[in-house]
DNA sequence: CTCATTTTTGATCACCACGTTCAGAAGTTA
DNA sequence: TAACTTCTGAACGTGGTGATCAAAAATGAG
């Protein structure tokens, strides 16, 4: 039976957010599979961590691009439905913070997903509708910020990923709105 | 002459931040001793990450003890002089997000590090200071996901301590307080 | 300064995960 | 059934790690 690299991520995914330094041998056994079909698909380690982090970056990128290019729907609504979009990629999230750091290529690709985000908040900002006493980068990375800290919340059970989309909205726009 | 612990996991930081995958012999190097003594100190490379997380942690932790007890002192301006206070820990809280979720001596750590926040906003919001509708729980996650934002900057070296610490304090206050 | 104690060091060993290869088994498709 | 693609298990070298130890260096007490 052929494997879809799909899969090999997905297990990949979850072996490795329980033990990060797990053996190639563990996450090929998880998946029923030889250690040479991995080696097939990701030559090395590093490659089979790229493929996972970029796989996640891609997804994420996919979501953003919901992100409005104008101005014409409300704001909190259409944060709203994008950020609901984003809560279930959770479970994904987790190395993403650590490797986007360090890895150059992994990094350009995250900015690229997210600027979507950006030159929205950018916009929003330069038509009066946000504060203007904070740099858009600090919006933006506040945005960002709020949204590790509700995955994390999701993936320890504490809160569902529809009230936590809630929380982040209501909180980002909150402070990121003009207070006078 | 005798090395400091304090002087190794300093080193072991500065590497690491920039090869998570750093040798042990790289890291010897760095700080001019032999890996022998490194083996000394911390038996695994397991125990040099966790003393140097913990470490961190404990850092953190000391700061944290600077949260009011009570509600005497205005809000903005205690929460402000404890970022402050945080903001010249960026470049040790790297590897903090990856260990903390999947090591439980570290979290456990993490969470009592993190206790006298957590305690200080539940008690400004018991006492009807801060949003009802919100749990407690994500005033103090959204706080602490805006700081590791605000980390972030700073090591980008987009923004400076003392401006990342007022973005923190004005984005989250703005977000938390009870909005009428 | 001298000597006993502590610490560091370099050398050395086994071990294990990884990178790599390959012939054969298993599966897919024509 | 035959031709192909993919998966598999075994094998080997390499390199980082865990571990030990005697010698060298640094420290501290008298």
């Amino acid at each position: 039976m052929v494997i879809k690299n799909e899969r090999i991520l997905d297990i990949a995914a979850e072996v490795l957010a329980r033990r990060p330094d797990a053996t190639l041998q563990t996450i090929a056994d998880s998946a029923g599979i030889s250690r040479t079909t991995i080696f097939n698909r990701y030559p090395t380690r590093g490659d089979l961590i790229e493929a996972l982090a970029m796989d996640t970056v891609a997804r994420i990128g996919a979501v953003m691009q919901r992100v409005p290019t104008s101005m014409d729907d409300d704001v909190d609504v259409a944060l709203l439905a994008v950020t609901v979009a984003l809560m279930p990629l959770a479970s994904r999230t987790i190395f993403l913070r650590l490797h986007v750091d360090t890895h150059d290529v992994l990094e350009t690709h995250w900015i690229d997903a997210v600027t979507p985000l950006a030159v929205y908040i950018a916009t929003l900002q330069a038509h009066g509708r946000l504060r203007q006493d904070h740099p858009y980068r600090w919006l933006t990375a506040s945005y960002i910020g709020l949204l590790f800290a509700a995955w994390d919340e999701i993936e320890s059970g504490e809160i569902g990923p529809v009230q936590a989309a809630r929380l982040i909205t209501q909180t980002w726009l909150a402070g990121a709105e003009y207070a006078g």
